[in-house]
DNA sequence: CAAGATTAGTAACTATCATTATTGTTACTG
DNA sequence: CAGTAACAATAATGATAGTTACTAATCTTG
């Protein structure tokens, strides 16, 4: 009977993360059930929102993803009427994406979602720790974005 | 030009959550590549090499994860000759799972990408710091599981 | 012990996410 | 300005994650 590792699970950041990221698209997708949508359309459409009319690139670097998996995503919402796609006349290569009215009505009570989540995270923490902890993960957030850039 | 939220991104934990870890889940499966093994794979042999052969539900509770996905990374880790199935001669429902012989040259390496991804993750913290962050995920976890449970 | 409830695993389907290859389109450049 | 490089989006493929439905085996209980 050895001791494998000292290190046990909860001291595995990467592990803790990736759950935490599960967790809450569970949370986030039962609570969109009956709307139909799921976190990741969401995600999509909260972006078209912040930042209007752009391109499929423009959207995939801003979600931090691939063109290919957002090209579903956008393909599916197009299908069920949350966003348009159109050429942009004076480069035929790229379409402009856009949210549709249907959308603007659930705007708010789709951020309280988010917000609830959020909320639910944090509850056992109080404001200055609050403060702490998303300062850690925006460094650490930082920390390996640069990781994959640099190699 | 209307400022449509205070809120920036920055601030919304899910979406922070979220992209860590899809950055830590690359930064894994480029430093395995050539080694042919995915995050996800490696996650369900180091639960193997915790816990010893065990079932299929066993190991999809311990990964908060369900049977069903379970059931195709170990087909694929089967295939590949990195673990075994044989069935329970006491419960022929039930399928025990465990490592090969050939799994075991690659824990320590394995493991050490694990904490090399950690420590990128954490490089501009000092120690109490760490101490600090891994303790903040550690409750946000246990809350977000727990408002699974709850609904 | 037979009938129904539970449990373990898989099948079938949908949705994400990734990489590589292709197809158009535009830009560059010699 | 012709040929090539670069770019935008999609196709094709594989891996992960989820839900629902099904099959087979075991357990429970009347």
């Amino acid at each position: 009977m050895k001791n494998h590792n000292q290190i046990d699970d909860s001291d595995q950041i990467s592990r803790t993360i990736h759950e935490m990221s599960l967790f809450i698209a569970r949370l986030f997708n039962r609570e969109m059930k009956e709307l139909g949508l799921t976190r990741t359309q969401w995600m999509v459409m909260y972006q078209l929102y912040l930042g209007g009319e752009q391109t499929q690139t423009d959207l995939a670097t801003a979600l931090s993803t691939s063109k290919p998996p957002l090209g579903k995503v956008i393909d599916k919402l197009e299908l069920d009427g949350w966003v348009h796609r159109r050429q942009n006349p004076e480069d035929r290569r790229k379409n402009l994406v856009s949210l549709t009215e249907k959308v603007r009505p659930l705007i708010e009570p789709l951020k309280n979602i988010v917000a609830n989540i959020g909320e639910i995270a944090m509850s056992d923490l109080d404001q200055e720790q609050r403060v702490q902890f998303k300062s850690y993960l925006s460094t650490s957030h930082a920390n390996l974005m640069k990781a994959l850039d640099d190699t």
